[in-house]
RNA sequence: GCUGGAAUAGCUCAGUCGGUAGAGCACUUCACUCGUAAUGAAGGGGUCGAGGGUUCAAGUCCCUUUUCCAGCUCCA
């Protein structure tokens, strides 16, 4: 595939290099605007980026946009791919530029030139009738783009700033052979079968009311779920000497005004009145687990205290925001501060890190860390925050571990290691946090007595492994496609009668899984045998176990896996013992 | 919150030009007593998200609203 760059070179680079995509896809974008400004010329371009997977364009259309339209687009788009033009680089200067993009009325265009230095050479990219400034690189010619797919349509602020007009972004895809497309749209298929909003409703694990929009409810097997994950979270947890605590939902506002989420978050705060009192429910623990703290003197003996708390938080995202178990409005954090010399920093931000490493580990993800330093309004001293932000930095390096920056992305209080993990769709969601916290020691006045029997304030870290045990189950059911492992499944194994001349046999067998601690769940239904295998299947159950004439006469179990046929593992008959065995393996 | 789209039985969905609301699965009952992905028959089930309007007549057209979906913005 040839590359044109901006300085007139032909490069030759493979379209599977991420060079070659981003050209590939960037010019697909200019191809998307050309056919726009072909069949509909009054309507004005703003920006057209490769991205990912695919490229947009934003538009400011004079007029509502439908689907009928996407589709028009994406036939004159062939067309215009048809038509084999080649594109060329020319140069003008800034005076130039704005000129031209005066005369082509094109408002967003112009607002971007004019903020370039005046002496800079400003590339343009032609192909056919249609020019546009660009710093490249662009694929030769458009005759490479013989699979086009226009997948989406919705709405942007210009800039991203939503004090800014909203244009409308066309989302595409596009690729050198038809074949790569269709694979595409397939694998688009695939991962919106994993969508856990769906596998959450078809397997019974949670569901969200129409009258509690963002609020969760989890129904018995997702609660089962929840159940094994926290207990697993517990057991991790006494291992490592944290203490477990459980504060009030919801405070009085003093507290709120002390900690400072009053003056910072009133407007995402769900509060209410209490005999004339104002009172928040809460969106963080810490303020309850600083009160905790605050309860009795500490020698520096004690430190560091690690101090858990599984906190039910409320926080009133805006409802375009919400997204099934991912972003909702009241969920479970598993939450822990940790209060420390400074000569423990270093091994308690490892320490966490471990424990976060471990737990992604278990599941099988591997996860991005992102370290995020100072933001604009934030508060403490230039060394506090160096000092931190190193620590986090030499924590991470420590230990192995790579990282990306993320510029002034920190909390108020504090910089953070953060956890990413990917859903189906490929979307990063934030999981595990490390948060250096500056502020509320200060806030609180929280203290210990040192060696030295003077005064001293503790560093604080907030810490989250799981983040959101919400969003966290809805990482789990997209990871797994709903198969969890059966140690997390909430049904482990399935019991299925051949015909109801057994029943009893299945209920002692029942009873006996149920004893050795196995969950276990009986098909008492008058079906055939092969249905019940079908049901029991597409409720991903990890084993099934098939009772009949021969089993009742051995005392024993047929065992039967979830995907027997892609396994091509027969498991067969075996005793009650193997097969608990087996499940706990 | 913003832009665009959607909402019909428990679930997945069909419903043409405005003219008596449908299918499959699920559920209930009956028969069958079954060996590794759906046995057959019968039956029940709906204020077409909600409110208003246009019309002789609205699931269908218009307005308002709620919820959901995609993306943007936000995420202490």
């Amino acid at each position: 595939m040839k590359v044109l760059q901006s300085n007139n070179e032909v490069m030759e680079v493979k379209f599977e290099e991420l060079e070659g995509k981003k050209a590939f896809w960037h010019t697909s974008a200019h191809v998307l605007a050309q056919a726009v400004k072909r069949l509909y010329p009054e309507t004005k371009c703003a920006i057209g980026p490769a991205i990912e997977n695919g490229f947009y364009y934003d538009f400011d259309f004079a007029f509502p946009f439908s689907d009928e339209h996407l589709s028009a687009i994406e036939e004159e788009m062939k067309k215009i791919v048809k038509e084999s033009l080649s594109l060329q680089v020319s140069e003008k200067s800034k005076e130039e530029a704005i000129a031209y993009m005066e005369q082509a009325n094109e408002p967003y265009k112009l607002e971007l030139i004019r903020e370039l230095a005046d002496d800079v050479r400003i590339s343009f990219y032609k192909q056919g009738e249609y020019e546009e400034f660009c710093a490249g690189p662009h694929i030769s010619n458009v005759c490479q783009i013989k699979a086009i797919k226009l997948l989406s349509v919705a709405g942007a602020y210009w800039r991203g700033d939503e004090k800014n007009p909203m244009l409308t972004r066309i989302y595409g895809i596009s690729f050198p052979k038809a074949s790569q497309l269709e694979d595409y749209l397939h694998m688009l298929e695939e991962a919106k079968a994993r969508d856990h909003r769906k596998l959450g409703k078809e397997l019974g694990i949670f569901t969200i009311f129409d009258e509690g929009p963002g609020l969760p409810v989890f129904l018995p097997k997702g609660m089962m779920l929840k159940n094994l994950l926290i207990d697993y979270w517990r057991k991790i947890h006494r291992k490592e000497c944290y203490v477990e605590v459980s504060t009030p939902i919801m405070l009085e506002r003093s507290l709120w005004e002390t900690s400072g989420h009053w003056e910072h978050y009133r407007e995402s705060m769900y509060s209410l009145q209490v005999e004339d009192e104002d009172y928040a429910i809460k969106p963080m623990s810490c303020p309850g687990g600083m009160l905790v703290y605050k309860l009795q003197p500490k020698s520096y003996k004690e430190l560091p205290i690690r101090m858990a708390e599984l906190g039910l938080v409320h926080r009133n995202e805006k409802s375009g925001t919400l997204h099934g178990l991912m972003r909702v409005r009241s969920f479970t954090q598993d939450d822990a501060h940790i209060f420390m010399r400074e000569d423990q920093v270093m091994d308690e931000i490892q320490g966490v890190m471990r424990l976060i490493d471990k737990v992604y580990a278990k599941f099988g993800f591997s996860y991005q860390i992102e370290l995020s330093t100072r933001p604009e309004n934030s508060i403490g001293s230039d060394e506090d925050w160096e000092l931190a932000t190193k620590a986090l930095e030499q924590a991470v390096v420590g230990l192995g571990k790579s990282y990306v920056v993320n510029e002034g992305d920190g909390a108020f209080y504090g910089p953070k290691l953060d956890f990413h993990l990917k859903d189906s769709l490929g979307r990063m969601w934030q999981c595990g946090t490390i948060q250096l916290d500056f502020q509320l020691p200060q806030r609180f006045g929280i203290e210990y007595i040192g060696a030295d029997g003077e005064k001293h304030r503790p560093i604080m870290l907030h810490r989250v492994v799981f983040g959101s045990i919400e969003r966290f189950i809805g990482i789990l059911i997209e990871h797994y496609a709903g198969k969890f492992p059966a140690w997390l499944a909430p049904v482990q194994v399935k019991i299925l009668p051949v015909s109801d001349k057994y029943m009893d046999y299945a209920k002692k067998v029942a009873e006996q899984l149920e004893d050795a601690d196995v969950r276990a769940e009986l098909d008492l239904r008058n079906e055939k045998l092969g249905y019940k295998i079908r049901e029991a299947r597409m409720d991903k159950v990890p084993y099934m176990v098939i009772v009949g004439e021969n089993e009742e006469k051995n005392g024993s179990v047929s065992v039967r896996q979830r995907d027997a046929e892609i396994e091509k593992q027969e498991l067969g008959e075996m005793s009650l013992k193997q097969l608990v065995e087996l499940v706990k393996k």
